[in-house]
RNA sequence: GGCCCGUUGGUCAAGCGGCUAAGACGACGCCCUUUCACGGCGUAAUCAUGGGUUCGAUUCCCGUACGGGUCACCA
């Protein structure tokens, strides 16, 4: 086979060689250990938690003074959504993860550009040549239903699926029949010519897992497709080649075309990035685990961590804790300190398929919000609602004060509150102080309600005064306790109920359902200072008569 | 079906040949307490399975089972 006539034929307009892309790419100048990675997510409006999760990639660039950088991975235009680049970078910008080079909203950054797969076919179709030219490439000009009942005859005769063997009939055919082909205009892709033998693994050292063992590549797949943009496969080698990628991060899913990657890899000379296997997301579907998928799972979209409204800070801490196993107790030591200070290390990252866990998420998220004081929590909050609860937003930017307060209760000191850990569960939790949203849920306690109902709260409103510190009030709380023959300890209460009509706890409940609506809530005293004397007596007396 | 990856309590997991097998979330109980939270203390709960290797296996090797992934001109 005359290989140089047959690139010829199929890349008649490509001059260039793999040396000049060589010299147009120079080897990164950075210190040694240092990491260049990338996220490299295709544009179909997506956003996902996996696209997160692989942004670990930044903080192990940067804290070894690499490069993190985004690439778009558009080959396949069919599934390509308008301002699907922008969501990726808006998500990954509002998460915190920034990019030294790559594509920006106003183009792109960086020199070892285009970072659009598209924008690249020269570079790849040079490469290809460069296979055709060695006799490792060959266009084939089968139909989609010739490989479909390829398909079917493999799966007849219990043969392995694919491309290969007395399977590759473009394989070695003479170059006439391939020019009668062109002439006539055959769509056609360019296949990679394995010589892999099944029998043979090799080994892969991936740096999460350790030594992998994988079967050689025996199939001869596409490396082109018949528009003439590469496949993924043919795209990431040549792309993280001359972007002089070290680690690619990517999910375990890739495992399976690992061989594949790795062939092209070194059959092309150039060295192997470390691979880096994530374990795939997964989630309790009845009794059994499965991937989290994105059309039954909502939690998968990154945007629903946005609407639920949990703090990126949180998010990331969660994440954390769930890649890196030694996270956990770091944190843990070092409560105040950003996650950002921690060294993340692949080692440490789990190799089996994590459950999602909401709660944790939750719990997690509680825990770092009741560490942060109000002014934090305010403008939080605040932002989150100027997209998800405008009306909420307008209330606060009308009383900041007052919401500030309302966010302060319960805050600070050795043991502070956790109500929510996301801004959606703040608005439900603060929406008793504003009268604009205040409603009654619970019902009055039973000891307390009917005749004693006004009568606590005709003499406790009668002996309310603002002035009074909160042992003061207090007092006079129990005062009335025991005058209307409830019990002050509630243990005594416990002990004889027939001696009481109730207890304090009773007493307390009624001035908090009055007050608040319902009968979880923080200390009554403090809430009372947030509305203020006239709307607490309001609620007092308009809860008597109700 | 072929190939690949995985398997420690309900969940996330530490462990990297010798431990009464960490810790966290969740559950439950007790204490604290004017409610709810918070906090403190405590309880229950785990090495899938069979064979090796070894003086000794959760840890190393092989098989089995189970779970997951993947076999496209999608990434």
């Amino acid at each position: 086979m005359d290989t140089a006539a047959l690139a010829n034929l199929l890349f008649p307009d490509i001059t260039k060689s793999i040396d000049d892309y060589e010299k147009q790419y120079p080897p990164r100048d950075l210190p040694a250990g240092a990491v260049v990675t990338r996220i490299a997510p295709s544009p179909t409006g997506f956003v996902h938690l996996g696209n997160l999760y692989n942004a670990i990639g930044e903080r192990l660039a940067h804290q070894t003074g690499g490069v993190f950088y985004l690439r778009i991975e558009d080959t396949d235009q069919k599934r390509e959504v308008a301002g699907a680049v922008e969501a990726v970078i808006d998500a990954m910008t509002f998460y915190g993860v920034k990019f030294d080079e790559g594509v920006t909203k106003e183009g792109e950054s960086g020199a070892y550009g285009p970072y659009r797969q598209r924008q690249r076919k020269e570079l790849y179709q040079t490469v290809a040549k460069q296979l055709v030219l060695r006799g490792l490439a060959y266009p084939c000009f089968c139909t989609e239903d010739d490989l479909k009942a390829m398909h079917e005859q493999q799966e007849a005769a219990k043969e392995n699926f694919g491309y290969y063997g007395k399977y590759a009939v473009w394989r070695d055919r003479p170059l006439a029949d391939i020019e009668a082909e062109l002439n006539k205009g055959t769509e056609w892709v360019l296949r990679f010519r394995s010589e892999g033998d099944p029998e043979k693994m090799i080994p892969v050292q991936d740096g999460i897992r350790g030594e992998l063992k994988v079967q050689e590549n025996y199939t001869d797949f596409v490396l082109l497709k018949s528009d003439g943009i590469p496949t993924y496969h043919f795209a990431h080698v040549c792309d993280d080649h001359f972007m002089r990628t070290t680690h690619v991060i990517r999910d375990e899913s890739w495992l399976a075309t690992l061989p594949i990657h790795v062939q092209l890899f070194d059959t092309l000379g150039w060295q192997r990035p470390v691979y880096c296997h994530t374990a795939t997301l997964m989630k309790m579907d009845g009794s059994s685990k499965r991937k989290l998928s994105k059309r039954k799972d909502p939690e998968l979209a990154l945007s629903y961590y946005s609407e639920a409204g949990f703090p990126q800070e949180a998010t990331w801490l969660y994440l954390l804790t769930v890649l890196n196993s030694n996270f956990e107790e770091w944190h843990l030591a070092n409560p105040d300190a950003d996650s950002r200070e921690f060294t993340f290390s692949l080692e440490k990252m789990s190799t089996s398929g994590a459950l999602f866990d909401l709660e944790k998420l939750d719990n997690i998220a509680k825990e770092y919000l009741s560490r942060k004081d109000a002014e934090f929590v305010f403008s939080g909050l605040l932002k989150w609602a100027e997209t998800y609860d405008e009306a909420l937003a307008a209330r606060m930017t009308a009383k900041p004060d007052f919401y500030k307060a309302a966010i302060n209760v319960g805050r600070g000191g050795e043991k502070p509150r956790k109500d929510y850990g996301s801004w959606q569960d703040a608005a439900k939790f603060l929406a008793f102080y504003d009268t604009e949203t205040f409603v009654l849920t619970d019902g009055c306690p039973e000891n307390a309600d009917g005749e004693m109902r006004r009568e606590i709260l005709t003499r406790y409103l009668d002996t309310l005064d603002f002035a009074d510190t909160q042992e003061e009030w207090f007092a006079k709380v129990r005062e009335i306790t025991d005058a209307l023959g409830y019990a002050v300890q509630p243990k005594k209460y416990k002990k004889n109920p027939e001696l009481y009509k109730g207890s304090i706890v009773d007493v307390t409940n009624l001035l908090r359902v009055a007050l608040t609506g319902r009968q979880n809530a923080p200390d009554i005293w403090e809430i009372s200072h947030v509305l203020g004397e006239e709307e607490t007596r309001r609620r007092l007396s308009s809860y008597m008569k109700g």
